[in-house]
DNA sequence: ATCCAGGACCACT
DNA sequence: AGTGGTCATGGA
C-alpha cells in the first residue's frame, strides 16, 4: 500500500474476494474519482475519503476520525456478494466473455442528486469530458471539505447551490447545451418538486417516468440515474457502446435494430441484477471491444 | 478534416 | 412507431 498518510483520520479495510478499483471508480459511473498514490481519492457523503488496495483487502482512508463506515461500505459495495449477483446472470457467451474481462467490476451506490446532475451532463460526451465538466463545478461551486495533510478539496455541488446560478455560470463549465437543463432540474430538487429519496420507493416505471419528466432526461440518463443513484439493480441504461455490444454480440445477423427491440430484450433476458450485466458489457465493449470494431458497429454489419 | 462521444427533443412522416 | 436535424465541445 501507498497511500496518503493518515493524521488524524482513520483507516479501514475489508476482505474482499474480487474488486477490480479501477475498472469501477474510472469506469463510467462516476466521474469525481482522482489518481492520488496507488489509489484515489473522492468525496462520498461529505467526506474526503481514499480508497486503495492493502494487499488482498479494500482500504480506506479518512482525513478526520469517523464514528463508522457504513457510508463508505455501502457506497462502494464491498460487503455484496458478487459471485452471488454474476451467477443470476443468463450463461450466454457474450456475458461469459465480458465477466472474464472485467473481474470485480462492481456498481457503486451513488448520491442521487449526484448522479443525475452528472448523467444530464453525459449526453453526447465522452468519459474524460464529464470528468472535466465535473470538476470545473466542483472546483467553482462545490462546498470545501477538509482533505488530508491541511488540503481542501471541494465536493460536488448541491442542487440548491447549482439552482441559485445562471446559465451562463454553468456554461463556463463547459455544460455547452445541457446548462438549462442542469439548471432546471437543480431548481426542481432544490424546490422539492422532484424528491429523489422517494422515488426509490416506487416501482420502477413509476420512478422513471418521474426522471422523464425533468427536460434533458430520455431514457438512457433516467436509467443511469436509477441504477446507479437509486438502487434499481435491474435498470439497463443503453448508451451507443451497450447498443453496439447487443447489436454486435447478441444480434449479430440483424440489419436493423429498433430501440423498441433493444429496450424488450434488456428488460427480459438479464435477470435481477440486469445492471450489473449492463456494466459488464459496457466496460468490455469499451475497454476491449472498442478499437476493433470500427466506426458504425451499431447495426451489425461484418 | 471528419467522425464521434454513457442523448434528448422536435418536426415530419 | 421510426427517421433527420439540431444542440456545444473536444477526442481520436
Amino acid at each position: 500500500m501507498n497511500g496518503p498518510g493518515v493524521g488524524e483520520g482513520c483507516v479501514a479495510a475489508w476482505e474482499v474476494a474480487e474488486y477490480d478499483l479501477e475498472g469501477t471508480l474510472e469506469g463510467g459511473q462516476a466521474f469525481g474519482w482522482e489518481r492520488l498514490g496507488d489509489g484515489w481519492e473522492g468525496v462520498v457523503a461529505g467526506r474526503w475519503v481514499w480508497v486503495g488496495r492493502d494487499g488482498a483487502r479494500v482500504e480506506a482512508r479518512t482525513a478526520l476520525p469517523v464514528g463508522d463506515w457504513d457510508w463508505i461500505e455501502g457506497y462502494l459495495g464491498v460487503r455484496e456478494d458478487l459471485a452471488g449477483m454474476l451467477a443470476t446472470f443468463p450463461d450466454d457467451e457474450p456475458l461469459r466473455q465480458a465477466m472474464a474481462s472485467c473481474r470485480g467490476l462492481r456498481l457503486l451506490r451513488q448520491d442521487a442528486w449526484e448522479a443525475l446532475a452528472c448523467f444530464l451532463c453525459s449526453a453526447t460526451k465522452q468519459v474524460v469530458q464529464i470528468r472535466e465538466m465535473v470538476r470545473l463545478m466542483r472546483e467553482r461551486h462545490g462546498k470545501e471539505v477538509p482533505g488530508p495533510a491541511g488540503r481542501v478539496v471541494r465536493a460536488f455541488p448541491t442542487a440548491e447551490r447549482l439552482a441559485s446560478l445562471d446559465e451562463g455560470a454553468l456554461r463556463a463549465c463547459k455544460l455547452g447545451f445541457r446548462a438549462p437543463n442542469l439548471l432546471m432540474a437543480a431548481r426542481a430538487v432544490a424546490e422539492g418538486r422532484l424528491e429523489l429519496g422517494e422515488l426509490r420507493r416506487l416501482p420502477l416505471d413509476e420512478a422513471r417516468a418521474r426522471l422523464m419528466g425533468l427536460r434533458g432526461v430520455g431514457r438512457k440518463v433516467a436509467d443511469c440515474v436509477l441504477l446507479f443513484g437509486l438502487g434499481f439493480e435491474r435498470a439497463f441504461p443503453v448508451d451507443v457502446w451497450v447498443r453496439k455490444a447487443l447489436a454486435r454480440l447478441y444480434f449479430p445477423r440483424a440489419r436493423r435494430l429498433t430501440a423498441r427491440r433493444i429496450e424488450r430484450f434488456s428488460e427480459t433476458h438479464f435477470g435481477p441484477h440486469a445492471g450489473l450485466a449492463q456494466q459488464y458489457l459496457f466496460h468490455h465493449a469499451r475497454t476491449r471491444l472498442g478499437r476493433a470494431w470500427g466506426r458504425g458497429g451499431a447495426r451489425g454489419e461484418e
